[in-house]
DNA sequence: CGTTTGGTTTCACTATTTGAAACTTAGTCT
DNA sequence: AGACTAAGTTTCAAATAGTGAAACCAAACG
């Protein structure tokens, strides 16, 4: 096996590339990618040449650099405007972020990390990690422990073995044992807290966004600083973050089952 | 529309697959792709089953349908803020809709189609086909005149080899040479026109956004409606396109190389 | 209940993919 | 210039992975 072990057949592989192409966030060289890839020359070549053809890659002939093809872009409109929860929030977030004032995220879980789908910023902007389209780790963030937390057993297992448990400031939880400790206390309180466990002066109150059947669609958080504000009094915003919670799920499950008659 | 020659090996089929997802503007049950794909049964079931598995999708389990993944959301994010014009573009369309008041669009050329990747309505908005994200035909488009008028003759001929030369309105120019004649118009007016060729009632005027050595890397338009300007008038902000074209085209060559001294 | 519909699995057959190595440019250094 | 080097492209027999008709299973239907 290589790198990761996850790369079933040939799919999997050329879908592996395309991800390294897109995580340098410029053009690449054939040799760049060549050195920390470990397919051989040709096989790397190959599927290189098979993106392009296929548009999901370009390939700047002046450079003889890869970049991420139109292709991908025209997907990512169909993708935001029909997996993601982002369309249907979106209205809510507006009124979350307008109620609050505070910055909003909407996050869905990536293979054990939390991808943010989309953002209010707050009236009075801070500058902080998390970005519309990035991800980022799901045992320290609001979003990520409210996701985790109404995980059945074994999505949890999976996603608990993925998490790296680094330590990002003196109160992120890092182990195992104590993230299960709080995600038993997330399922009581009904929503999760982020105290600075992922950046200094960064808190947060995250609601999961449930299914009826209780699976996990996403998750909601109104995310604030220490020098703004309070855990408690994020906290009195609790119900009504949960509400919105509940009325994109409701909305988004109404959407799921249309044309059916 | 059906059998697209080109699926070239198993990632091409994937990638068709995954098309077709985006395509329905809904979560899709096997049975209907099994409609439309040719593929046989099994085959499109495992393909289907890599992509899953591979995150680009996601089946519900409740339902039984496939919808686009999250690891497809952030690679489209990822082409979107890298791939495109549309993240160096975004100031100088909000000063260009400022400007002129009108609907602009930014197009970039995926396999002999538009694609437009940005877009700003006008201060009065009018119902229109093209939408960020949508791929448009090229030969009856402001857009798509203006960046097939610059392309090198090769790229040029597998484009119009791509065109239906279907018309739309009387006024599109439904043939291939029509097409070449008015594509050395264009060449030595400097700019494209839309005379009502895709949608009635529609004007616009288009510059391609070309890079240093003459390569088409998209294309910047203004459109409005006849019973709100002419042609003329349109043509009068023409200079002022071209201008901010080359903006946006001289920014985006600074950001491809950069790290290099 | 027997039947249909929608989805999953099998398995012998084949076509695609593989990757070491040879080859071709295009640059660099004496 | 010629000899070396680096970067990208092509080859080809062996190995692997993909194919798809058909069998199978499980709900839903009548």
């Amino acid at each position: 096996m290589g790198a990761e072990g996850h790369a079933d057949g040939t799919v999997g592989k050329a879908l592996d590339v395309l991800d390294m192409v897109a995580s340098h966030g410029r053009p690449v060289r054939f040799s760049d990618l060549l050195a920390e890839a470990d397919y051989p020359k040709a096989t790397l070549y190959r599927l290189l040449q098979t993106l392009t053809h296929q548009g999901m890659l370009t390939l700047d002939p002046d450079t003889g650099t890869y970049a991420l093809g139109v292709r991908l872009v025209r997907l990512a409109h169909a993708a935001w405007s029909q997996s993601s929860l982002a369309p249907i929030a979106r209205p809510y977030l507006d009124e979350l972020a307008r109620e609050t004032g505070e910055t909003i995220h909407l996050a869905q879980m990536d293979l054990g990390q939390v991808l943010y789908v989309d953002k209010r910023n707050a009236a009075k902007p801070v500058e902080m990690f998390a970005q519309a389209g990035k991800v980022g780790p799901a045992y320290c963030t609001g979003v990520g422990k409210a996701m985790l937390a109404y995980l059945p057993p074994e999505a949890l297992e999976a996603a608990l073995a993925r998490q790296s448990f680094h330590r990002f400031t003196p109160h992120t939880l890092a182990s195992r044992e104590a993230l299960l400790t709080e995600l038993q206390a997330i399922r009581q309180r009904g929503h999760a807290w982020d105290r600075e466990e992922h950046e200094a002066g960064i808190i947060c109150c995250a609601v999961p966004i449930l299914s009826r059947q209780g699976r996990v669609m996403g998750a909601l958080s109104v995310t604030s600083t220490t020098a703004r504000t309070t855990l408690e009094d994020l906290g009195a915003q609790a119900p009504m973050i949960r509400d919105i919670a509940a009325k994109i799920a409701a909305e988004a499950e109404s959407w799921r089952f249309p044309e059916q008659v």
